[in-house]
DNA sequence: CTTGGAGTGTCAACAAGGCTGACGTAATGT
DNA sequence: ACATTACGTCAGCCTTGTTGACACTCCAAG
C-alpha cells in the first residue's frame, strides 16, 4: 500500500508533499470534517420532521429566490422524485412557495416564506458558527488555502453550480 | 441580522474577512467538494453489491488492522446494528476476516482479507487520484491550509480519532 | 461459584432519502 | 398538429441509518 515506495512518489518529483500517506490523511481529515460540518444543522432538524435534504432544498432556494424546480435539480443532483418528496412537505408546511413562471408557465419558481427564511436562518447560524470558529482558528491564509482545494475537488458540473452562486451573491 | 450590517463584522474586527456570505460560500464549496470527494469509489462501489458504508469499514478495517468492533463503532458514529449489517456481507464475501481476540475473546479482532485489500487499494485510488489533482492543482501552501481549516471542523472526539489514525499511520 | 456487566451478534420493525419506471397534464416550440 | 419540456405523482425498490429486545460469551468482583 503507502509502503515500499522510495522519495519519488507515484506522480513525479513536484508532488513528493502528496504521499500516499499524506492523501489518506487527507481523505480521513474530509470524512470527519463533513461529519463537523452537518452536526449542528442536523441536531436541529430531528426535533422538526425535517432532514438534511431539506436543509439542503431551503439553502439552495433561499441562496437563489425564484429558482425552478429544474435548476435546483441539477444542483443538488437528485432525481425529481427525491426533489418532489421534500419540496411537497416544505411547501406544504408553508416554508416554501411555489408560484408559477410568467413567461414560461410550465415552470414553477421557487421562494422562501417568511417562516422559511426563519429556518434557514436558524440552520445556516448553526453552521456557520462553527465554520466561523474554524476559520478564525485557522486564520485566512489557510481559509485561502481550504477554498482553493475545495474547488479543486469539485465535479467540473458542480464546480459550474457553485461559481454561478458565488458570483451571484458577492 | 445577516443583512444591514456595516464594515464591523458581528465577531469583531479581527475577522473581517469572514462575513456572511463568505461563510455561505464556503459551506456551498464543502457541499460540492463532498459530492465530487466520494464520487469515484461511489461509481466503482455500485458495480458491485456493495455502497458507501462498505467502503468506510474497508477503509478503517485497513487503516487500523485488527481494530475491535466497538472501535470501529466509535470511528464510523453508527450503530452496531448498522455496522454489523456491513460488516456480515464483507465477512460473508470473503473481504474481511474476524478473528476472536486472545486476550479478551469477546472482542473481534477485522482484517481485511487479500481480497479486501484489493478492494480497498482500488478504492483508495480512485479517491487518491482526485486528491492528488485536486492539490497538485492548488499548491503546498493550499494544502496546508486546507488540512487545518477541516482539523478545526471537526467535533473533538472526531478529532481524537483522527489525530490516532493519523500518528498510528506516519 | 454465582452474578453483573461488557462486548458482540442478531431479529424485527421502521424512517429518511436515494433510485427507476411509468403515466398524466399543461405549456411551449417546431 | 405533433413532439418536447417542465413538472407532479404513484408505485416499488435499495441502502443505510435508527430503536428495542434478546441471547450468548466471557471477564471480574463479590
Amino acid at each position: 500500500m503507502a509502503d515500499g515506495r522510495g522519495p519519488a512518489g507515484s506522480s513525479g518529483e513536484s508532488l513528493l508533499f502528496l504521499t500516499d500517506e499524506q492523501l489518506r490523511q487527507a481523505i480521513e481529515a474530509m470524512f470527519f470534517a463533513y461529519r463537523g460540518f452537518t452536526a449542528d444543522p442536523d441536531r436541529i432538524l430531528v426535533d422538526m420532521a425535517y432532514g438534511r435534504a431539506h436543509h439542503r432544498a431551503i439553502h439552495f432556494i433561499n441562496r437563489a429566490p425564484g429558482t425552478t424546480v429544474n435548476n435546483l435539480l441539477n444542483i443538488l443532483g437528485v432525481t425529481k422524485q427525491s426533489l418532489n418528496r421534500v419540496l411537497r412537505t416544505l411547501i406544504a408546511d408553508g416554508l416554501v412557495e411555489s408560484r408559477v413562471g410568467r413567461n414560461d408557465k410550465r415552470e414553477r419558481h421557487l421562494f422562501l416564506t417568511d417562516a422559511g427564511r426563519a429556518l434557514e436562518q436558524t440552520l445556516s447560524d448553526a453552521q456557520r458558527a462553527r465554520m466561523r470558529t474554524a476559520f478564525r482558528d485557522a486564520g485566512p491564509d489557510a481559509v485561502a488555502g481550504f477554498r482553493t482545494v475545495l474547488e479543486a475537488m469539485m465535479d467540473p458540473e458542480m464546480g459550474a453550480s457553485y461559481t454561478r452562486l458565488k458570483e451571484s451573491g458577492s
